[in-house]
DNA sequence: TGTTTCGTACGAAAACTTTCCTACCTTTAG
DNA sequence: CTAAAGGTAGGAAAGTTTTCGTACGAAACA
């Protein structure tokens, strides 16, 4: 299907089972099916062929290109980690924080999540941001 | 991946769509569908009986309640807005940041979106927390 | 060599989400 | 009183995402 054409030519917006993929291939590198696969069934069942149609689909819609000269095809992320992962913080922070990238820090810094450590960093970080 | 996989049935999470009318309830307080509805159509066109639906869904589901002393129904969000906007705060840092608030305050003041007074802001927080 | 194992491709079913048609009831305007 | 406007309810259709059965080719191996 010719698809995505219709509207813009943005970011490609991948779904949750998508994700799951993205988030292996982002922390192997480029892999097999095979190998995807057997690292999603270590928190929930998913048979081979789901995983391998799903990297299929994605491979069609241009989130990974794959290296076909070898048998076992090796899928490689299209985009750069950081790339997707800009375009889905920003989403986020419209839905959820009006658009403010400040509202976020407000509730992640008042948040238990964010440790001694992590203010420290941050510390250190704002020193360096305020040099320049 | 240390993420949370426990299936806690009892955040439930909401669509995309299911979201819209959140943000509605959360901006607006209780509203009833016809409010809510006029809402979601500033942005995109959608029918009455559409939103009429969802929102029963959602209520059925225990997202939202609904008094219906009246004969248009008012509708509340069940959960209060912080406590799900945690939950999917959560969610999100454990798919996009490896579980780590840290990584994502980190993303966020390398970022351009982050104003000079998002800045000070943080560093007035920053030593209200240190005094703590 | 023959069989088993491991791979891809494809289509369709299943599951989930979203939209809207239709029916019917209540309130309001004339 | 009647018609129009505005409300709810429910089901079915449409759209999307996810899962998997089946077919079939290539490689490994006994």
């Amino acid at each position: 299907m010719e698809t995505n054409h219709s509207k813009n030519p943005k970011q490609i917006e991948p779904t949750k089972a998508e994700l799951e993929i993205l988030q292996v291939l982002w922390e192997k590198g480029p892999s097999t099916v095979r190998l995807v696969n057997d690292k999603l069934n270590e928190f929930r069942e998913v048979n081979y062929t789901s995983t391998l149609k799903l990297m299929q689909i994605m491979a069609e819609k241009g989130i990974l290109t794959r290296d076909e000269s070898q048998m076992k095809h090796i899928y490689h992320v299209a985009e750069k980690e950081q790339t997707t992962k800009d375009f889905l913080l920003d989403k986020f922070i419209d839905t959820m924080y009006n658009g403010s990238a400040g509202n976020l820090m407000m509730q992640l810094m008042g948040n238990k999540k964010t440790s001694k450590e992590d203010l420290e960093a941050i510390k250190t970080l704002l020193s360096q941001l305020e040099k320049e």
